[in-house]
DNA sequence: TAAAGCAGTTTATAAAATAAACTTGATATC
DNA sequence: GATATCAAGTTTATTTTATAAACTGCTTTA
């Protein structure tokens, strides 16, 4: 009847954050952070995450001497965000928009 | 950018509850539970969770000298469950069914 | 060179999901 | 007619998760 929903990405930030990231080339950990309004202890929590899963990559880098966290969705990120919103269809019924 | 997923909703089994309810007119708890895969224990908590929020009530029954716990959604768990889905749409762009 | 800021991490706390154990009453069994 | 069994839930305990607070290391500014 439901299909399961991954908890992985069934949850607000982590949502945020993928849905970012599917939507452009590469993001960083600032520019993530102002676009979710998330606090920057449960975003580091949160990307953490999504890179052990593979979701997404990180990439360590500096913009001149100031640190930058650079993230990047993975094939399998895009996959797996695929199929949560098949599961979510069967839990909801979505008009076109 | 985002718009908040109310908790309440962004909980499988509480999210799997509303979707059922809202197809159907009234549904007991023993039908709930067998629809959703759901534990006894886990479905009872989180039903009286929807309750207390006032999205679904609870009406004590009894099918023969057997109880029976009758839920049915309201239109305030009507309207919370479409603001849901419409802030999910922030996240996530669907395409037509 | 002290103070303040930025980028991010680690740790501690609060909240949530879930399962296990229990209660109550009904039915079936000996 | 006691006793075992089962169904329908509830309560409690445990595990997981989300989140914020506190911290680290480096940089810039006063």
């Amino acid at each position: 009847m439901f299909k399961e929903l991954n908890p992985l990405f069934h949850s607000e930030l982590r949502l945020g954050i993928m849905s970012l990231l599917l939507s452009v080339e590469d993001a960083d950990f600032v520019y993530i952070r102002e676009q979710t309004g998330a606090t920057a202890g449960n975003l580091s929590v949160q990307i953490d995450k999504l890179s052990k899963a593979g979701y997404i990559e990180i990439e360590k880098t500096y913009k001149g001497k100031v640190p930058c966290t650079l993230c990047k969705i993975t094939p399998e990120g895009v996959k797996a965000f695929e199929q949560y919103v098949d599961a979510l269809k069967s839990y909801i019924h979505f008009k076109d928009e």
